[in-house]
DNA sequence: TTTTGACTATTTTCGTTTATTAGTCAAATA
DNA sequence: TATTTGACTAATAAACGAAAATAGTCAAAA
């Protein structure tokens, strides 16, 4: 990562959560990053792909502090799952970029962030899964039948709250009351 | 409700759930319901106001079959949620009219159904305690603190889950594990 | 009291011009 | 060779007035 591509990274990453994707120009990130309109396309071959580049970041960042979590093993599963939900929307709430891909606008709009969105999904499954296998394994948690199915149930939950959270602007006003559900969703599989 | 009023409330429920309220015009409604436009606006005032009826009889429709639910005082109340949950969501599944509501559009559309909406959540909430409190008097449902916020609570996620399902067309391909979701949060609450 | 359709006022659409913006490239720089 | 530059072109969007469509009105009729 040379210097002028980090710094055409966080400026466009800025202007984007700014002014969203369709309201800011090429010519716009590259004056405010003092540099020329072709060292952004030198560097991101076009605007798609590096307003793809900016929600990737925000998501590799998600993920990381994410990872950090379920990597403490000695804590029981409840609180780890609950420490997982509330972090996630924390980072989701300040993710503005990738906020924006929610919108279900008009014509499809975001299409070429299918595959990011969905390799996102894909990790997260796999993490709840693995959660939840610990959890099964330390005799903390109860769930009869397939897991995975329990992890893309939490993970459909937790991606429908972010409609009412983040783009009716809910968060701040509802995150109180967040960790009260999350104590009934974990408790409904505690075996404890 | 007389006969023509009925026939342009049903036709307008038609044409505005095929094209939705924006692409649907008053001519075509009296036209389709082969009345003159004056008729139309002699029964309501204004588009806007015939939108609304037509919202509200979907909301008045979807009262009425859950109501007919939490009426059975026999039942267990984790069975009684669970079927509250599942008629909602399955009769909001058809209710095409509001299901356009649910759009975030740019400049906050259907503002003017604000009231109608909020009129809907708060019964919903009232049902809820209801049914919640009715379970902790049994002895079935634990309910430490507030049972109002648990109710809240649930609201929240079962408009959380409008989005996905409605709008990004997932319904049919959900609602089978929808029932595993309901099972772990009820399960959550209960005390058996 | 309700229904009608011709009528007006307001909005939206359409076609055209103008301005902006995405994307290219040969030359310069490091 | 790898990167940066800015003038350049092609594609897209904004601006705008004219034409069409639509919301809403009202006097007459049923």
């Amino acid at each position: 990562m040379t210097p002028t591509r980090q710094k055409l990274l966080t400026t466009a990453s800025k202007t984007f959560s700014k002014y969203g994707f369709y309201k800011t120009s090429m010519d716009e990130i590259a004056k405010s990053a003092r540099k020329a309109k072709g060292s952004l396309y030198y560097h991101f071959n076009s605007k798609e792909l590096l307003f793809r580049e900016v929600v990737l970041s925000e998501l590799t960042f998600l993920k990381q502090e994410l990872t950090s979590i379920f990597e403490d093993h000695n804590a029981d599963s409840r609180d780890i799952i609950r420490a997982y939900m509330t972090k996630r929307m924390m980072i989701m709430n300040i993710s503005i970029n990738y906020q924006e891909t929610l919108r279900p606008e008009f014509y499809e709009f975001y299409e070429f962030l299918n595959d990011v969105i969905l390799e996102m999904d894909q990790w997260e499954k796999q993490q709840i899964t693995k959660i939840l296998n610990r959890g099964v394994a330390n005799d903390e948690l109860e769930l009869p039948g397939d897991i995975g199915v329990y992890a893309e149930m939490l993970l459909i939950f937790l991606k429908g709250l972010e409609t009412p959270l983040f783009l009716k602007g809910q968060y701040e006003r509802l995150i109180a009351n967040f960790d009260n559900l999350i104590g009934i969703l974990t408790k409904g599989i505690s075996k404890i």
